[in-house]
DNA sequence: CAGTGGTCTAGACCACCGC
DNA sequence: CGGTGGTCTAGACCACTGC
């Protein structure tokens, strides 16, 4: 476990046995580097952990102050994870799936995102999702033919989509810009999840990318909103 | 303006000039440094700067790669603004507002979430927003009446509510947690923006905090969907 | 002005990757 | 195994804050 860490630790230690209190001032990091015997960037490191956690603050020529935690948001957007995972994580029970699979040529907003060059084919795939019987998602997803190879069409049944995407094809999604979308009620993607009066269904138009920034997959995701809850942490830009 | 933010630069040059390419691994660190005449901490500082923002790809044991540039994502909504900068931003003029204003005991939601003492009253500010003479957007802001002093009850416009906070109450807001929902047609200030018929509404329910992660907003922001469109860019937790 | 964080150096050793 | 990034040190000087 490298110093810094440890270092880290040691002050979230003292927070939570309330030696440090919110607001309070941390002693200068000179003074930690002393205590803990370790150089003064060590101690620095562990410190702009600490921030970008939003512990504490940081204020040039003032000192390093305790702030209140940041509110835990229980799972927000901007952490990417599967449709599979968002079941999970809101409790439910990933049930019966109708998958459909086919191949077909993309219309050309599809192949311009996906940047794909003239003539390729892109693989569509599209699930509804249910729990307790009732439909919970729909998923519509798109991928270039190329990049996932013959053998996704003749499986039966995908499973997590990310998980099959890295161990079969090993594409890594690790990023994705996702517009939120209210879909109008005329939508017949939306209206496969409308069953119940109080239901509204949320849209998120999801381009997924890999660790080299290229994308991969093109999604369509609905959910009821009765089911799910979406929230997100917002940050002023600078300072 | 400090070296690594000069070497940085001076990277970033190299990746416009087309010097470094899509994919191309950077020279190691030692050998950067000694290139620029700095020391490789002073390097790695520079390099961390190009990771955060999604230019490279470091990897342990192999090297420093350049990706794709980060998919430009318009108005993102990690970045927090306020209303009136998202009308700006979406090209519309910041037309007439009927404004209410009032003072009233808080309901228990309300009190909880802003963390206030028992017995405290709340300012609620409610305005509509219009562009072509059209509503585009509604808000409900809720206030301890306690931060903002009695000023803001004889004031006739606010104008840009952060603007009006952080000059007139020295209140800086710096970060919110906002659930994303979709109303209900049955929800009386969603209705106000239902006009047309392709129109859908978007809600952000907001708790605003400053620098010190005091609650001190809580706000219902209604959305023309078709008039405001809202992204967000998401990324796997861990490396 | 004293105290604080921000930057910077020139070394060192370790952990990981890919050949 | 050599090359790479990850961590760490013990200093130094600068820039900012608040009294």
């Amino acid at each position: 476990m490298p110093l810094y860490i440890q270092v880290k630790e040691a002050l979230e230690e003292d927070i939570k046995t309330g030696q440090l209190r919110i607001g309070d001032k941390l002693p200068a990091e000179i003074i930690l580097a002393k205590r803990f015997q370790v150089s003064r960037e060590t101690v620095r490191s562990a410190i702009r952990l600490l921030e970008e956690e939003g512990k504490v603050h940081v204020r040039h020529g003032a000192g390093t102050f305790l702030v209140n935690p940041i509110p835990r948001t229980p799972s927000s957007l901007e952490n990417l994870m599967s449709v599979t995972s968002m079941i999970k994580y809101a409790g439910l029970e990933d049930g019966e799936r109708r998958e459909k699979l086919r191949v077909e040529a993309p219309i050309l907003e599809w192949s311009s995102l996906l940047e794909m060059d003239d003539g390729q084919e892109v693989i569509v795939h599209e699930r509804v999702r249910t729990a307790n019987g009732e439909p919970v998602a729909f998923s519509k997803n798109i991928l270039p033919r190329q990049l996932v190879g013959e053998a996704i069409i003749e499986q039966g049944s995908i499973g997590s989509l990310f998980k099959y995407l890295k161990e079969q094809c090993n594409i890594d999604i690790y990023r994705a810009t996702s517009e939120i979308v209210v879909p109008l009620h005329t939508d017949p993607h939306s209206q496969k999840l409308l069953i119940h009066p109080e239901t509204t269904v949320l849209l998120l138009k999801q381009l997924h990318y890999d660790r080299k920034n290229q994308p991969v997959l093109y999604s369509f995701d609905y959910f009821r909103n009765d089911v799910f809850k979406f929230s997100i942490n917002r940050a002023k830009i600078d300072g």
